[in-house]
DNA sequence: TTTAAAAACTTAACACTGTTAATTAAATTT
DNA sequence: AAATTTAATTAACAGTGTTAAGTTTTTAAA
């Protein structure tokens, strides 16, 4: 039937409808100030119908999540360009702080929020779209090593080094922490400036 | 007058005494899950009293955050014992990974939660415990220079991505993100391999 | 075309949250 | 003992996520 077709069309258009309008409240207000009635209101639902396309909000932030991973990945495409792995994982580096520097709201909610990773346990779902970065890190870290670039390691160990680093560096300047290290203007330079060091610190003398 | 004075020594016990069952909360169920009803009704006092003795909730977040930095600068007096940098400074890593997987909830606070820097930037005040930590990270880093240990570099640059990696571990670790790339049962064994490959790379050849 | 069933949506309500203003109770000073 | 200051409370506001019950709209059957 053409008819259950269309309806669960119009029912995909408003959950995208209600994901878009989070996300702008999000990015407009912050983490902490989008609320159920306050996406409501936008979309001129009453709260509680959020309720018949989503689970809870968490299923909300989740999904929102998602969507940030698919900014991140978009992003880096260009990658697959740089042939020397160093170099390709510097840029992917790079990379990640910009998006956290450029988009401090869907970084808090893709890797500082607990929220969307209890919904994802809720629904027993997978971090498809996380997943797929990591992935991305570690062959990179695995081509390094091969190529003889890097001084072998477990490849685990590594991949979660260079993650955390990068993570870290995003995360202590989104909660205004790296500026009790260098002076305010300087944070985002000096950021460069770890990554860089990393890098050039793990390559193969 | 010893009366005056005896008042204050009261209210400071007062204050005290909401620091305490805060953190008790804090630890018990977790920062999401303490509010300032919650902290009023267990120290037998109705909820507005709190506001009497501090300006607001995140008043209290952040004096909660300053007992952790006493927690956390405890582990490390037996730090002084150690000679050499390098060593020194792999411990430093070591005291912090247990400390953030020990106490979740007050690495939460002091390294992960908006709230007390809010309440720092309100009071106008400095983040005296935290600058004291990140000094004694910076001295290790020049020691290590000085002595030839490692690679000449800013000692911010470099103290910034030795920060930056163990909060990573930790904070990834705390929001259930390590468990992405390694089993779960996996994550401790493995944050420590990373702390160890870092200080491993970062040395001298 | 009218009627029964199903789906979509809203209203009302619950149990919370942080916080302020107004009020009462207790301690201290005059 | 009365007046004043300090301490603590009650009531209330505006907000939060979420559930149950009721209403409107749409679809399917008679």
């Amino acid at each position: 039937m053409g008819i259950v077709a269309r309806k669960e069309k119009q029912k995909q258009e408003i959950r995208s409808l209600i994901l878009e309008e989070s996300m702008k409240l999000f990015v407009e207000e912050g983490f902490s100030k989008v609320s159920v009635r306050k996406i409501a209101e936008r979309i001129q639902y009453s709260p509680t119908t959020l309720y018949l396309y989503f689970k809870d909000k968490n299923e909300i932030l989740f999904y929102c999540c998602e969507s940030g991973f698919k900014k991140m990945l978009e992003q880096n495409i260009a990658l697959g360009l740089i042939s020397d792995p160093i170099e390709r994982l510097h840029q992917m580096g790079v990379n990640y702080l910009n998006f956290g520097l450029e988009y401090p709201e869907y970084y808090d909610l893709m890797f500082i929020q607990e929220a969307p990773m209890s919904a994802l346990i809720d629904m027993g779902a997978g971090w498809s779209s996380g997943d797929q970065a990591l992935e991305a890190l570690k062959m990179i870290v695995q081509d390094a090593m091969d190529k003889g670039l890097i001084v072998p390691a477990k490849v685990e160990t590594v991949a979660m080094a260079v993650w955390s680093m990068v993570h870290g560096l995003v995360s202590l300047a989104i909660r205004q922490r790296l500026d009790k290290l260098v002076p305010a203007e300087d944070v985002e330079k000096t950021m460069h400036e770890s990554l860089d060091w990393l890098l050039k610190t793990m390559k193969k003398a």
